[in-house]
RNA sequence: GGCCCCAUCGUCUAGAGGCCCAGGACACGGCCCUCUCAAGGCUGAAACACGGGUUCGAAUCCCGUUGGGGCCA
């Protein structure tokens, strides 16, 4: 029987929660679903100077909008590495005990020294083992690598990665000033968590052949590994800031919706054949680490919104208005009180708009009257005769009965008809009216959806525009 | 610099020796639909980095080159 899966995602609190860390964090998380194991959040807060209480809280902001719960973390005691110092230390003298570490007093100018020394030679610089039998009781602790040999570690998305002993440093566990280092946390926490597999950054693989000797050297057992590409930009290099966006809440503040931002971090990498859409049942279903591809991707916001859009163009109607209102509410606008003639609204805006803030954008003049009519449209249509055709529309719409799309499309084309002109006249000229601009949804469902009282109101002010 | 990872359309990918003169999706072009803009339907252009092997046969296996990325400094 294979153990219990046990994963874990540990960011840092250095900043807010980057869409690569999101997608780790993702992964692990599907992992653990997929297996009915265990997803443990730890916070990797060693870094005192950089790490803030409000990038924690919005990177656990940021995890909770994905949904991606877990089953074991903050706010309980015990998952930060600040508290766990005791452990390091602990287990810093197990290997102490056992001469499997052992202290160093080189200085760092000697180390310097003898690194340019290496340098000078065309050698690559190794610490010497110098102080490994001096039986030194102070300094940095390090761990005694064999000279000899090679570790394999055998990933899961690369398969069995060979590393050279002789490439590897008998490397500091503990920092002469007694704090642990971070690969020496890491693999204390993993093992004092139980983790069974580590599913990380393809940053961190040439880390591994160190914390898997440590972790022998510990007497532990070595969990598993998978290291995921990472996400680069459009230049192919690690992406960070100077290529837009990077953070979860980034993404959130532009209308993305959570779903959709899950859906295009796991296709990003990761696919199961032709399918594009999954919903998070599926996800977890045919999530498989194997099936995560070994190559790096570039983040492509194009794709994210179309996926995005997909997922607007099916979301039930009263998410889509919970969702929508907050964007509403920061352009300075009021959603209708009435919730039913807003998801109305929202019903003809879905189609065009990409994000939550494009809806409301293109959508605006549900919320506004027109503050000023496009120019170009308004010197082609607003002329006298235009101003006339207004008049007569106003005095049909003002007897419509009912008011509602279908009556006012049948009330137009025989209008259209009566007037001799064709329908696209006389409905780009209400449109011009009515939103102020040249492009909006069908006509008729905006007419109806503003009420026949409003729609005379602005058909009143764009005649009294007309001079 | 040493070590490690990676390499299919512009992008995300399918492909685990013959099903592939390479399939899907985004983006892009055309046509249709149409009160505008969208959405939708149909359609087009677009890739196996390069060079050697192995094999009857290679996008798929091996070696090298080139390019990109990462880690250690």
């Amino acid at each position: 029987m294979p153990a219990k899966v046990r994963v874990r995602f540990a960011p840092s609190p250095t900043g807010h929660l980057h869409v690569g860390g999101a997608r780790t964090a993702l992964f692990n998380w599907l992992y653990a679903r997929h297996h009915g194991g265990a997803f443990i959040l730890r916070i990797e807060d060693t870094d005192r100077s950089r790490s803030t209480e409000e990038n924690l809280g919005a990177i656990l902001d940021a995890m909770r909008w994905l949904e991606l719960d877990w089953d074991e973390g903050p706010p309980a005691a015990g998952y930060r590495q600040t508290e766990r110092f005791d452990l390091y230390r602990e287990h810093a003298q197990r290997l102490v005990a056992a001469g499997r570490a052992y202290y160093c007093a080189c200085s760092p100018e000697q180390l310097d020294a003898e690194r340019k020394a290496a340098e000078a030679r065309k050698e690559t610089f190794r610490y010497s083992g110098r102080c490994r039998d001096l039986g030194l009781t102070t300094g940095a602790l390090r761990l005694r690598i064999p000279d000899e040999g090679t570790t394999v570690v055998d990933d899961m998305i690369h398969g069995p990665v060979t590393f050279d002993h002789r490439q590897l440093d008998d490397w500091i566990l503990v920092r002469s000033d007694g704090t642990p280092t971070y690969n020496f946390c890491v693999v204390v926490d993993d093992v004092t968590m139980g983790i069974s597999h580590v599913i990380r950054g393809n940053d961190h693989l040439s880390n591994t052949p160190k914390q898997v000797l440590c972790y022998e050297a510990l007497d532990y057992p070595v969990p598993a590994f998978a290291h995921v590409s990472m996400i680069l930009g459009a230049d192919r290099a690690r992406l960070s800031k100077r290529h837009g966006a990077t953070s979860v809440q980034a993404y959130r503040e532009a209308g993305i919706l959570p779903e959709a931002l899950v859906n295009y971090l796991a296709r990003l990498g990761w696919s199961s054949g032709d399918q594009e859409i999954f919903s998070r049942a599926e996800l977890i279903e045919r999530f498989d680490i194997k099936d995560v591809s070994s190559s790096g991707a570039i983040f492509d916001q194009t794709k994210l919104e179309w996926l995005n859009h997909e997922y607007i163009k099916t979301l039930d109607g009263a998410r889509l208005a919970a969702a929508v209102t907050p964007f509403v509410t920061a352009a300075g606008l009021t959603p209708p009180a009435d919730a039913r003639r807003f998801v109305g609204m929202l019903d003809t805006l879905r189609e065009r708009g990409k994000t939550l803030a494009e809806l409301v954008e293109v959508g605006r003049f549900y919320f506004e009257r027109p503050r000023e009519y496009d120019p170009r449209a308004a010197a082609k249509l607003f002329t006298p005769e235009g101003r006339e055709r207004l008049g007569a529309l106003r005095e049909r719409l003002a007897r419509a009965e009912p008011f509602t799309a279908p009556a006012l499309e049948a009330l137009y084309r025989a209008t259209a008809d009566a007037m001799t002109v064709k329908l696209g006249d006389i409905a780009q000229l209400t449109r011009l009216a009515v939103t102020g601009r040249t492009a909006s949804p069908p006509i008729f469902d905006v007419l109806a959806l503003l009420g026949r009282e409003e729609t005379l109101a602005r058909l009143d002010a764009a005649r009294e525009s007309i001079r």
